[in-house]
DNA sequence: GCGGAATGTTAGACTTGCCTAACAATTAAG
DNA sequence: CTTAATTGTTAGGCAAGTCTAACATTCCGC
């Protein structure tokens, strides 16, 4: 069964299932799914129960939540659509990557195989979307997240940015004005305990930067 | 209130109420809009119905059905999204004409205004859809169609297509075999009376084709 | 290891859009 | 001009997805 042929609600609980294990191994909770979806957790909790129903997601009341194979090569699907519609939007019709995440919200549950097809093609075939997210291929390839969140790296350490979160636009548009994004070196020059700021320097810049916790927590690096 | 407010159906009607006055003045009856929506009567029926209780179609039972001045409204700004959709397919994603109609017919209900307004400005705010039909300015001014239907061009006549229908894809298909599409300049050779056949030549061809009464009713042209 | 707080589930209701079946109105054929 | 066919409407149901309210379970602090 085709990815398309779930409702459209069964392939945003899919999705953030799978997202809420991506870059962390904490297990989402019904509660933090309800949130994130923007309903009550009744209704989320009868979601998962049908979703459980039709065998793609594993879950005995009061269990956790995981995804069966079935389930997780839906949800892989759903975010490759959603991240190559924002390397699209960014790419081709110029938008700015903080204004991408709400329209491929709602249009990679409106477009065809085909049309992501075509947009693979006409972008060709990126790994990365415009926040630094690896794009999964079309046969559903385990692909490999790395690195380590900012907040959680040594000082003097040199990095490269791998991936910001789109969580927060507000944010990404914070981030423009530092001039950080994905592939740029920095220096994290010091961590301050009980502030919990993080002090970094752009490679390049000639002053410091600093970045509260919740900045530094949606900024992943590597090494380098 | 903006169109995209309305609710997937709600904008499927009022599109349909439009398009079926845009090229006849045969008002629309409640059986023709089921059968193309694809339900039953007794659901257009009480979608018109509802429709009414918003203010954007007049309708008293049994009695016609006509658009408001705000459904109207809604259904061009419906109409704009589908032909700028279908001509961004066209032109930026390299979709053939046959294959952009049920594409464009989802996504119009998924796009946002913003993302239609990028469109626009990266087609350079093109003024007709692959199929030569008017695309709508985003004011909502009145387009005018013109053109009378190939079957009732008379024979000997010299004409250039202005629009093709989009109805039938194998038929499009058909007519790219043929060489005939928007702008396509033709002498009308023939038309026999009792098989409604139309004959045609292409400018710039050396034979003859023959038109069955479907096809030659889905092509516009203008003396020429 | 108890008890209250947090979290999760169930029950019942509402909305939208669809259906079938029965009925009403209009149209058209003879 | 009458009646049969066509067309349109209403009534009643169903499924999905949402809600609130009530209830159940689990977790955690003491």
């Amino acid at each position: 069964m085709p990815v398309s042929d779930l409702s459209h609600a069964a392939q945003d609980y899919l999705k953030l299932i799978w997202n809420a294990t991506e870059w962390s191994s904490t297990p989402i909770t019904v509660s933090v799914m309800a949130e994130r979806l923007g309903v009550r957790p009744s209704t989320a909790s009868d979601g998962i129960k049908k979703l459980a129903k039709q065998g793609l997601v594993t879950h005995a009341p009061y269990g956790s939540i995981e995804l069966t194979a079935e389930g997780r090569e839906h949800a892989v699907a759903m975010v490759r659509r959603h991240r190559l519609l924002e390397t699209f939007l960014v790419q081709v019709l110029g938008y700015g990557w903080d204004e991408v995440h709400d329209e491929a919200e709602i249009l990679e549950h409106a477009v065809s195989d085909f049309l992501i097809a075509r947009i693979d093609d006409h972008l060709g075939h990126p790994t990365r979307d415009p926040h630094g997210d690896p794009i999964p291929s079309a046969d559903g390839k385990p692909h490999l997240p790395q690195g380590i969140l900012l907040s959680d790296a040594g000082p003097e350490s040199e990095v490269v940015i791998t991936r910001i979160s789109d969580d927060d636009p507000e944010m990404l548009r914070y981030f423009t004005e530092l001039g950080l994004a994905p592939d740029v070196r920095l220096t994290v020059r010091e961590r301050r305990p009980y502030t919990d700021v993080t002090t970094i320097r752009r490679q390049g810049s000639d002053h410091d930067a600093d970045l509260g916790p919740v900045a530094a927590a949606a900024i992943w690096v590597v090494a380098g």
